[in-house]
This record gives structure tokens, sequence and C-alpha cells, in this order.
DNA sequence: ACCTGAACACCGTTCAAGT
DNA sequence: ACCTGAACACCGTTCAAGT
């Protein structure tokens, strides 16, 4: 052991990259069409890469999925670490709880894929989920001692709520999931006695 | 036109009677087992019939679910009217909700199915949506007038939040469709303030 | 009146063969 | 080191032919 092998780490050959570039492109494009369940082989076509080539870059769907959201996710991760400095917790939680929810409805099917991620440890997905799971955590510790979110309300209350929300997003419209949020905030945080947004009813 | 053609009624065959008794029998296990998605070929082959048959008798898949789900939901609009009948109207609501939660979780992929037949008029499923809608409607009435339910919560909020809860149930668990079920319902409710369930919670 | 199953178009996944 | 595409097993849906 401790064998003096400092990993060749031999760049990669250009036309790897260049294949990789084009099967994330094509994947998000058919994400953004079809949902996460979109056709494996017209993304490969449309890349332009035979369908070997996209299985030898992405051994899983899920796998290919977490490749795509890498950049968004960290933009979320970003926002969540930022929320954990906001001055009003409150506002804190409500913010996050709404960009996880518009995030997780990005494709058709990303709520049930992100849902399974949270339990499933060999999901390419479960890193990103733990993720999400640890800022939703200490986000909500924070509004608990504050006193505005209830003390029995479970940190899996917020993520369930979270993907339920997105999924209602990709079935229903954002608007149902907003006021899905709003409601159900208005049962967690003792004290919220707000109509959810002025909205025009109806 | 107004022809005098009384029509004419013909009993169907025995055999035909029969292929569609198995052919029921078959599905409903089948979307047990594999959800609402499953192999309309896998159905017909343990069916004993033709994949020609399943499609003469159900020419589309939600045609197929609709006849499984024929007993269950009359089953459910009898649970509706009985609510209505129910002395508290706020008992009454919640009875519903958790009901109709339950019953739109009955198979993987349900929930998604029903939410969809909510909006789209051709599908066979939207006669059963329509009344779940009129019977929430009702019900959800009787608990606005007696001011339990919040004057600024629409029916549609209802509708979301149900199949939003049944989606829950079967991606997660019915714990946690049930606490987001009390969660968001005390947040319509204006004066609940109860924590969810006795609950070992975690 | 109903049933059959071949036909067509599509898909996920693997892997031997190439360069 | 990476790419190719044939091969296999499966699926949804239609429809001409049977009884």
């Amino acid at each position: 052991v401790d064998s003096a092998d400092p990993q060749p780490r031999r760049r990669p050959r250009a036309d790897a990259l260049r294949n990789l570039a084009r099967l994330l492109a094509a994947a998000e494009a058919e994400f953004r069409r079809a949902g996460t369940q979109a056709s494996l082989e017209r993304i490969a076509r449309s890349a332009g890469v035979a369908i070997g080539t996209l299985y030898s870059h992405f051994p899983t769907r899920y796998a290919l999925v977490a490749a795509v959201l890498r950049e968004r996710n960290d933009a979320l991760f970003a926002l969540g670490e930022r929320q954990l400095a906001e001055p009003s917790a409150d506002r804190a939680l409500t913010t996050w709880v709404r960009a996880v929810c518009e995030h997780a409805a990005a494709y058709r099917g990303l709520a049930e894929v992100l849902a399974a991620g949270f339990g499933d440890e060999s999901s390419e997905l479960h890193g990103d989920c733990a993720r999400l799971s640890e800022l939703t955590c200490r986000i909500a510790a924070r509004a608990r001692a504050l006193g505005s979110l209830r003390a029995d309300v479970l940190d899996e209350d917020l993520t369930a709520l979270m993907t339920a929300a997105a999924w209602t997003r990709e079935q229903l419209s954002a608007r149902q999931a907003d006021r899905l949020i709003d409601h159900t905030l208005a049962g967690l945080c003792a004290h919220r006695r707000v109509s959810p947004q002025p909205s025009a009813s109806r």
C-alpha cells in the first residue's frame, strides 16, 4: 500500500472532451423537451455520437441527469449558503423552500428523481440530495431557534413539501405550487396569518 | 333523425365477457405490482389473451385504468356524499382529504394520471376527476361557511393538496403524506394549532 | 362479433471489434 | 483510450385475416 503511484492523470483525449460537451448539450435540450425520461438513443443521435459513447461517459441515466444539473445545483447550494447569512431566519426559509421547488421542477420527472435520490444511497444524485438536506436542516434550525418554525416540524417535513411542491409545479402550475407552499408554511410557522400572495384569485 | 331504432342491445358474447374479466383482473394485479405504466403486453399475456383483444376492449391505457378503478372510485364518491351529512364540516373536510389521498396513491403513477385527468377533458378519467372536484367543492363550501376553512382558500388549492399528498405517499411514505396534509390543513383552517398526529417523531 | 398475432417503429443496454 | 454499431430483449399500436 501507499504506492508511489501519483495517479497518472493523463488529460482526456480531445475528441472525448468534445463528445462529452455535445452529449451534455443534447441531453439538456432533450430533458427540457421531454423530461428526465427522454430517450437516450435520441440524445446520442442528436449529439452525433453512437449510443455506446453515451453509455461509456454516463453509465446510467441518472449519472447523465446529475451531470446536466451540476452547475444549476451548485448555484442552488450557493443560494442556500447565502440564506444562512440572511438576517431574517423566517424570510431565509421561505426563499429557500421556493428556490428548491423551482429548481426541482426544471424538467418534467425531476421531482420524482430527486425524491428517490434522498433515500437511495447508490443514486448518482444522492450526493446532491444530501447536500440539499443538510442546507435545509441548517436553515430550518435557525427558524426553529427563532421560534418561527414550530418545534414539532421535522426537517423531512420540509423536504417533503419542497419535492411535493416541485411535482405540483410540473403537473399543475407554478401558481398552484406557490399557493401550496404558502398555505403549508402558514401551517408550519406558528405565526403567519397572511393570505397567500396578493394573487388575482381565480 | 329520431329513427325508431331502439338500440339493438345484443348481449355480449360469453367469451368476450370472460376476456374482459380476465383483463381487468390481470391489469389490477400488474398495476399493483408495477404502477400505472405497467406493460400492456404483459397484462394481455397474463390474462391469456392476444394484445389485440386488450386494445379492442380498452382503446387506451387510461380507459383500462379507469375501468380498473371503477368500484374503488364509486366507493370513494359514496364516502364523499356521506361527509356532506357529517355534523362537523371540519372533520368532514379532513376525512375527505385523507381518503382522496389514500385512494389516489393506490398504484404508483396514479397521482400523476389523476392530476392530468382534472384538466384534460379527453381523458377517460376526466369524468371521475370532475366528480371528485365537485364533491371537494361542496365539502369545502360547508367548511368555509362555518368559518373553519379560510375564505381565501380556493377549491383548487384542496385538489392540489390531495394530489400532491398522494404523490408524496407514493414516493416517500404514508406517514410523510399524512404529515403534509396535517401541516397544510393547519394553514388552511384558520383555527387549528394542534401538532400533527401523536406521532413518534423520527 | 370478437379474437389472433404478425408487422412496424421505437427503446434500453451490452459488448466485440475497430482506430 | 475511446468510439462504433450490431445484437438482444423488450415495448406500444395497428390491422388484415381468421372463426
